[in-house]
DNA sequence: CCACGGATTGGCT
DNA sequence: GCCAATCCGTGGA
């Protein structure tokens, strides 16, 4: 794939509607530029979060320091660390004043790979298992592209980080259902992912 | 100031 | 299938 052809996601794409975007994003190439490595994958699976009315989300009890940036215009990366281990990446979604953001959970390694792979095992790949175990959930795609605390707030027009267009993806080929790993808003049907991708974190 | 628990992962039973 | 690891944001005292 040829990613130097590809057009970067504008500020306008991200500023609409939250399941909207969670739904467009998948497919879309996340792009880590710095310095020397290029890393890329396809979004394969994602979570939408609202504050306004969804318990699950981190902004739902109003703004902290933590969660502040969920709260500007779409188009910047929300970043926190959970469980004490990993940190997880988000998509901040619609206009000003939301506390929206969507969640990604899954991506297909296109560039970089080899160092992905050292990033998550300290080494090469050496079989299948290791391959699709890369990048198959929120914080395995957090430690292979190397993202951390330094990029929260990464503003994804101008910044570090960013996406490329890619063609939607057709209807038949999403699944919509219910989030993983949360307490609350259970039934909210918020997760997307690509039906049969080896990279969805699971079924 | 301090206790609680999480948008997870990986290893062990 | 179950559970420990391990940090720090959050909220109550």
């Amino acid at each position: 794939m040829n990613l130097s052809k590809l057009k970067k996601l504008n500020r306008t794409f991200y500023q609409r509607e939250l399941l909207v975007v969670a739904r467009e994003l998948l497919g879309k190439i996340l792009v880590k530029a710095d310095g020397s490595a290029l890393l890329a994958g396809k979004i394969v699976e994602v979570e939408a979060y609202d504050g306004s009315i969804d318990e699950a989300a981190h902004t739902y009890t109003g703004k902290t320091i933590r969660n502040q940036i969920m709260f500007e215009a779409g188009g910047y990366f929300y970043v926190y660390f959970t469980y004490g281990a990993h940190f997880c990446c988000n998509i901040v979604t619609g206009e000003e004043g939301h506390g929206t953001a969507v969640l990604i959970r899954g991506v297909e390694p296109v560039e970089g790979v080899v160092k992905m792979a050292f990033n998550r095992y300290g080494k090469n790949l050496v079989n299948e298992k290791e391959k699709y175990n890369l990048t198959s959930g929120p914080g395995k795609v957090c430690q292979a592209f190397g993202i951390t605390r330094d990029y929260y707030g990464e503003d994804l027009i101008k910044g570090r980080v960013y996406l490329l267009n890619q063609p939607k993806i057709p209807e038949q080929m999403v699944v919509q259902t219910t989030r993983i790993g949360i307490k609350k808003s259970i039934e909210l049907n918020w997760r997307f992912y690509i039906k049969d991708n080896p990279f969805v974190s699971r079924k």
